[in-house]
DNA sequence: ATAGTTGCAAATAATTTGCATGTTA
DNA sequence: TAACATGCAAATTATTTGCAACTAT
């Protein structure tokens, strides 16, 4: 089900009548490469690819992310941040997210209880599971505590994260 | 905590520097209103309003969505659809979403631990809880075993929820 | 009266698509 | 060589923003 090499991905696509092209190795590569917790979105992929000299377009890494994903190559993830984020989907290392609404960090963790809940669920109700993900909207304690949302001083330096305020309409 | 008429919702503004405003009222009278286990994505909203006469602007709508879920009147729901939906945040009543990713409906469930696993995990990195969401993402068994993602034929209605394709790349 | 709010239209952001050209099996 | 994939630019979709006019307190 998990691919992590090219000949495997290769297979994948051939089996499903799509080709493997250079492109699609590379996208692949970048994930398998970068630190374990981190996703990217489009934007993000597409300013690696353009650091390590790689001229792929827009449109090819949009293609290929919904194309991995629909695959089931990639994880999909809603931050409710207008835009979806892209992990690899190691179904043996299901993890969850925090994220911080404030400051934008995010935590992983895991839990065994959630792929059994999930599981349940989906059989009880006659559909495949593709993918489950229980996200927690919070704040930093310390935002928390000095006011959020709407007290907290706009140059807000998060002290956990070191980040910045993602947004705030001015009181 | 929650807030769910006019006059509250009023004093929740006002304590915030707000203004209590027809618009506000009408959106969130909205929200009261439509069934249980619904929720509205910004057009949705936008389109009953003008079927029930009311002239509020695009801008508003979205305005008052962002304020409300910052408020905490709202919950934010992300299905990886490229557009967030709305519904009434009841913590009381607090519930998680399984959603079909070919004919997208969804499915509301309870789960009394996801409560319990999300406030421990939060607790435990120091964050403050706001909200928590299990999604999963599925397929309907009938359409799984009709060959998706690839080989489901383009004009497939769904059996169970008698909705059609949402989206798919020809093979 | 003052500060917050709205509506409108223009701006931005994120993503998709048409089509000619290039590539894979 | 036939089907598939890419790149580019234009189109679409979702959402935000500047600003003048309006309204709640």
């Amino acid at each position: 089900m998990s691919i992590y090499n090219a000949a495997a991905l290769k297979a994948e696509l051939r089996q499903r009548g799509f080709r493997m092209t250079a492109q699609r190795e590379t996208i692949l590569r970048v994930f398998q490469t970068i630190p374990q917790g981190k996703h990217l979105n489009a934007e993000e992929l597409y300013n690696i690819l353009q650091h390590q000299g790689e001229k792929i377009s827009v449109s090819t890494v949009y293609r290929t992310l919904n194309l991995m994903a629909k695959m089931g190559i990639l994880r999909e993830l809603e931050f409710a941040e207008g835009h979806k984020h892209y992990e690899l989907n190691k179904p043996s290392e299901l993890h969850h997210h925090l994220i911080c609404v404030e400051c934008r960090q995010t935590v992983e963790f895991k839990s065994d209880w959630i792929a059994k809940i999930a599981k349940n669920q989906a059989k009880s109700n006659e559909f495949e599971l593709l993918d489950c993900q229980l996200t927690l909207h919070c704040v930093c304690l310390e935002a928390f505590e000095e006011g959020w949302p709407y007290c907290l001083p706009e140059d807000w330096v998060c002290p956990k994260s070191q980040r910045h305020r993602s947004s705030c309409e001015p009181h």
